[in-house]
DNA sequence: CGCTCCATTGATCGTAGTCAAGAGTCGTGG
DNA sequence: CCACGACTCTTGACTACGATCAATGGAGCG
């Protein structure tokens, strides 16, 4: 089943910060850790975020968890090619959304070109991330993940020096595939060696010498 | 950029043995190890397999490889949302391929939409095999990475109990985030424990207990 | 102020990587 | 048809990176 969109309904409203596709589309609003969709979930509508962070992720049986994919403002996800959701997204913190209901892709493109070619484009855009992501999460080492994810994280949220983590540690080490220990100790790690600096509050990185960085991202 | 195709011309020729998109087009054809495209080269044309395996990969510039996909017969691969092709694709043995021209999205859809519908659904399809595959290399051990690979491969060559494997074990060991001591030596393991059965050639594996493989996958 | 949660740090373990040697397979040519 | 050589795969011994187990530290909230 080919899946394209159109925007859906709202249960609730709040302030737009970030241009959404149309003008005046109300927001839906969740909470820290809120679900907004599970794997399995009839997938009838997709998001964009407008504000705030999803983590998107799959369990094994056991409970060993894999994010693969952080979504920050601007972003498109739970577009799906089947009926149901491969995944799990939930709220990192405090995240408002647009929502657009599935259309098939030939009326789309004709009836709103525009967004058509955005919900390609953003599915497109996943897959490039996914194949990178793929190559750090098989052949880079802890301080090369880290590394790569910091400085993504910096190009994403186009921050001077300061990048805020809005996630914790422990949705860190299951995007890279690590412990939440070895997060920790490879932060400070770097942050020994001079390369970035934490601040106390620990919701921040201050990135103090990205060639450095860039060096150590292989 | 959008993209969306239409068949491109051929300068070789060959017998399809899988239904093509349209009738009696004319096929590219590979041999082992050839280059089919580069990571960075112009991404004008896109793939479909007709017979034979595809691999593509990222290099990291110490030559650390992953392998992100094996592409079988009637898959598509190649197609991207920029202007350049983000990985470089090989053929494992001999391949022969119909290629397609890019254009864009609604104009293909308005076209024709049935190639429209199969991009995206490929790409769709691509997104959520990623998805399942940083599964699988950011947390699961390496009996599990073989077993997940032996019945994912079963499952796409629909064979029954005796899988081809086109591709040589250093292959394998680069797309599941291995060495290829790794893989041969849990093979050999899952040998002992009758799972499987290795023949002399090193080109297949017989699936003797697919039930206790599914529990090996986690 | 004190509780709770998350992050950090330390000590030890184990899985997969590395280094190295040998065996098997296949292609080539006499 | 067999001998040789190249290459891939397997196996073994040892290492190391990150995981695990455990304790402590610190931030934020009621």
């Amino acid at each position: 089943m080919l899946a394209a969109f159109e925007p859906a309904p709202f249960r609730r409203h709040a302030e737009s910060r970030v241009e959404p596709l149309r003008a005046h589309v109300p927001l839906k609003v969740f909470s820290k850790d809120q679900e907004i969709f599970a794997e399995g979930d009839e997938a009838d509508v997709f998001y964009k975020v407008v504000s705030g962070a999803v983590r998107t992720y799959k369990l094994l049986s056991d409970g060993r968890r894999q994010i693969d994919a952080f979504h920050l403002a601007g972003e498109i996800f739970g577009a799906e090619a089947g009926g149901e959701h491969r995944f799990t997204a939930e709220a990192v913190g405090e995240v408002s959304l647009i929502g657009y209901r599935r259309r098939s892709i030939d009326v789309l493109a004709f009836d709103d070109p525009d967004l058509a070619r955005e919900v390609l484009s953003a599915t497109m855009a996943s897959l490039a991330r996914a194949q990178e992501h793929m190559l750090l999460l098989g052949r880079k080492s802890a301080v090369e993940k880290i590394a790569s994810f910091l400085l993504g994280l910096a190009e994403r949220m186009t921050s001077g020096g300061a990048v805020d983590l809005p996630m914790a540690r422990i949705d860190i080490a299951d995007h890279l595939g690590l412990t939440i220990e070895t997060v920790s100790r490879t932060l400070t790690q770097l942050e020994r060696q001079g390369v970035i600096s934490l601040p106390a509050n620990r919701r921040g990185v201050v990135l103090k010498d990205r060639a450095a960085l860039r060096r150590l991202r292989a």
